[in-house]
DNA sequence: TATTGTTATACTCTATAACTATA
DNA sequence: TATAGTTATAGAGTATAACAATA
């Protein structure tokens, strides 16, 4: 017997590929599955925000100036886990989008605090309910415990880099 | 009361921010959370096998061709979610290496089906066990239960895609 | 000397569009 | 018309190295 997804896939698949059970050793490798459910909150994300919505470093950068004003770009990237140079263009958009200013620190003048707009924290916790909606939408299929577990591993791989 | 941890935090961040306890609304978006962890274990990956090792995606390419002689190019990019174009130096580079060879299928003249070599099979089982034995390290932390529920639930939410 | 922000530069990964040769 | 492989091209995202201003 021959199901009407089976059909569906063979149409897709002429190789009859087994692409719905098991693939290859890759599906025993946590960083091949990661990759590959990644992908899909990526394009999850993108599609919340629309065709010239913000990318996720952005909003992560934007995330963190409205939690803490005044932060300086440096510790900015220490938090995010990426370059300074890497921020800067990152900064330079929001800043165009009048999210944030870059203001001179009185104090150590080489550092250029950054400090949310009005319009940047209402932009922020309007996006930040879009995100969260659309995330809780594709994740539908698992429990509220099983996605503070996930959450919990994902932080404690986090953590295992610096011991490593 | 200082402890020697804290100074150290300290040290490496000036605005007393508390990086090690809840950082802001991210830490609650599983997206952000799965993107710094694979930033971690992809990290891991590329340390694993060394300066002139094969990256993730031509890793995988490898391991789906030693699974499945005589694959297509076509079906290979379907089942690593990937474009047929992007695939085109993926295996450049593995025949370059000759751990494959493309061979023009009789039956169907454009098709190029990708047959391992022997040195490539032998080639992709090492590396398979170093990348293993890799991630295993990295994730000691994490007992068996729960990695087998973290590649569980993430196989959830790739399959999760197609349904949204 | 060390750090902050910045620029220049390059590399990886990925996608879209168009081409060719086959079917 | 449609599909397989390919090329050209472009756009994110990220890193390294070097620089000026400041500490």
């Amino acid at each position: 017997m021959t199901t009407r997804a089976q059909l569906k896939a063979n149409k897709a698949n002429p190789d009859n590929l087994d692409i719905n059970t098991t693939v290859s050793d890759l599906e025993n490798l946590v960083g091949y599955n990661m990759k590959r459910a990644y992908v899909v909150i990526h394009k999850d994300f993108r599609e919340a925000l629309g065709e010239n919505g913000i990318s996720p470093p952005t909003f992560s950068a934007l995330s963190l100036v409205v939690t803490y004003p005044q932060i300086s770009q440096s510790n900015l990237a220490r938090m995010l886990g990426i370059e300074r140079s890497g921020l800067v263009s990152i900064i330079d958009g929001l800043e165009q989008q009048d999210y944030l200013a870059r203001v001179h620190s009185p104090s150590d003048r080489r550092v250029q605090a950054l400090v949310p707009t009005a319009e940047g924290v209402k932009a922020y916790h309007a996006m930040l309910a879009t995100v969260q909606a659309h995330e809780d939408k594709l994740l539908a299929g698992l429990s509220s415990s099983e996605k503070s577990t996930l959450v919990k591993l994902l932080i404690k791989i986090r953590a295992a880099e610096s011991q490593a």
